[in-house]
RNA sequence: GGCCCCAUCGUCUAGCGGCCUAGGACGCCACCCUCUCAAGGUGGAGAUCGCGGGUUCGAAUCCCGCUGGGGUCACCA
């Protein structure tokens, strides 16, 4: 039961209340993998029947977002495809779903509701009140001839068109996820869910299950926390007479302390925040696919074509997985590393034009002045993010904010302003400036002073990239040239002793 | 609270009855390399497989109960 011959058609379907976050991405990517790896259709289908919470723009960026980490889809919004168009609300003005409702009402799976929001709250509050554990609200119109409930509507009378779910019995349907094992619900804990508004716009129920169907959608793989309204989508096809699809509940991602699954508001886990602050598109693609679902436990750097070729619902785990933002980050500091020089130097290039370092576009002399400084914090990098931040002294003068970061362990401010007077001597006449000269030059004038390497380079380093941490030091001077490192020298030894050495 | 789902190192996971005195990765701690930081290398700490019963010659692996965690109970998706 759990095989599938023939075309496999999955979709993602989120709704444009705001920004798409992480979870969400990775229920887009499994349902991308799984259609992928079958060689079936990915189909994009944005879900706005909520006019209350709809965001405007939304729909664009969560498209962005997921062109970003690689997803594309063979049929949506913007695309097109035989099933057009693919935005409920066009549905809804296309009039698809009103037959539907129609099909129900008549075939006595569904009744017009005249029970309004303020009434039903009351009822909930009574029925609470009374001390009954769980409140299932099924309408008194329910027993009521299609013609009284057509004549009531008639008369212009505010309702909604619930689903009849059955009172007894029970309501079961097998998950991918969990081994094709069956989820069975008593038909008594149901109630009758909302198919049509008031305002006459398909609830999310009617209007996703009619989509899929006519979308021809074969498998639907979607967030945990669907598991509890799938009763509801079974008794609806059931009430329609349709082949239901294989259902496939992925593990919540719960937030990093456990407690709760990633949420917009409380959790900084936009996919644009990591966008932006420079995680690649490779690296989150690779971990979102690790979570929840592994290959073998022991393979994690994968490319997307064998991820492709290796991705099962079978080894999804059911169990939910945790965000792991300190995982994520090593990852990407792995794909960054295996980046070539140029492709670091242009994914960083916008981070410095947002710096103000370089010009929007980067000149030839910028790009080749970045080509060169690339390699001294390719492998430092975690996020790209981080490059203007390590980069800064070679675009604008250091200060020393704390004068005694210049001074190395065991000595004094004067000794160590003669020390890099001695050092801007020494480099004064230095030729050729490069890397072996540089270090033949300093190593020697290290021993003269009697200064060990660790102490010397240490004290160059604060004075010429005013911080402790940099880039490896003979690299980062012939970076920086001569005249602004005999010019940093000078500064430092005279913030260390204002005077030239002459007393008084 | 009702109902549903889940349960192996701090975290992600491997394990689908004997190969497990439980393997890998992140993180953490040492050491090596070394001009700092990274990267890299080596090693280490870290899980009585949530607890209790069964089944079996044998259980992390199967069954039951308990506990804990999560989800859901909308005219939201």
């Amino acid at each position: 039961m759990t095989e599938f011959t023939g075309s496999v058609r999955v979709r993602f379907a989120p709704s444009p209340t705001g920004y798409l976050h992480i979870g969400g991405v990775r229920t887009a990517l499994f349902n991308w993998l799984f259609a992928r790896h079958h060689g079936g259709q990915f189909i994009l289908r944005i879900e706005d029947t909520d006019e209350k919470r709809y965001v405007p723009g939304a729909a664009d960026d969560l498209m962005a977002s997921l062109r970003w980490v690689g997803i594309e889809w063979d049929e949506g919004p913007d695309i097109g495809g035989p099933h057009a168009p693919y935005v409920q609300s066009l549905r809804h003005e296309a009039g698809i779903y009103r037959p539907f409702v129609e099909q129900l009402l008549e075939n006595g799976h569904a009744y017009f509701s005249f029970t309004t929001e303020e009434e039903l709250e009351q009822l909930k509050a009574d029925a609470l009140a009374r001390g009954v554990k769980a409140f299932r609200f099924r309408g008194p119109e329910r027993e009521w001839p299609l013609e009284r409930q057509r004549e009531l509507a008639a008369t212009g009378r505010p309702y909604t068109v619930r689903l009849k779910t059955p009172t007894t019995g029970v309501t079961a349907f097998r998950d991918l996820v969990r081994g094709g094992d069956r989820i069975e619900v008593k038909n008594e804990e149901l109630y009758d869910i909302v198919l049509l508004k008031s305002t006459g716009m398909p609830l999310y129920h009617l209007a996703h299950l009619v989509d899929d169907h006519l979308m021809e959608i074969t498998h639907v793989l979607r967030s945990d926390e669907w598991v509890a309204s799938t009763p509801y989508h079974v008794l609806l096809y059931q009430a329609f007479g349709w082949d239901p699809p294989l259902f496939a509940h992925l593990p919540p991602i719960l937030r990093q302390d456990g407690r709760g699954k990633l949420s917009k508001r409380k959790d900084d886990v936009s996919a644009n925040r990591f966008w932006e602050r420079g995680y690649l598109p490779d690296a989150m693609f690779n971990y979102l696919a690790l979570q929840g679902w592994s290959f073998d436990g022991y393979t994690e750097i994968m490319t997307r074509a064998e991820i492709v070729e290796r991705f099962s619902l079978e080894r999804v785990q059911p169990s939910p997985a945790r965000w792991n933002p300190e995982k994520l980050l090593d990852m990407n500091g792995i794909y960054i590393r295996r980046l070539s020089t140029e492709e670091v130097a242009d994914a960083i290039a916008p981070y410095l034009v947002r710096a103000g370092f370089i010009s929007d576009p980067p000149g030839d002399a910028e790009r080749a002045y970045l080509l060169q400084l690339t390699p001294l914090i390719h492998e430092r990098l975690k996020e790209l993010g981080e490059a203007p931040d390590l980069l800064a002294f070679f675009f604008r003068d250091v200060t020393y904010d704390d004068p005694a970061l210049l001074i190395p362990k065991k000595l004094d401010a004067a000794t160590t302003a003669g020390a890099l007077r001695a050092v801007r001597e020494r480099l004064l006449l230095l030729e050729p400036w490069d890397h072996a000269r540089l270090e033949e030059e300093l190593r020697a004038l290290g021993e003269e002073l009697a200064l060990k390497p660790g102490q010397l380079f240490g004290t160059i380093r604060v004075a010429i990239t005013g911080r402790t941490v940099a880039p490896p030091l003979f690299d980062t001077l012939v970076a920086l040239g001569k005249q602004r490192v005999l010019h940093r020298l000078a500064v430092a030894a005279a913030t260390l002793a204002p005077a030239t050495g002459e007393h008084r």
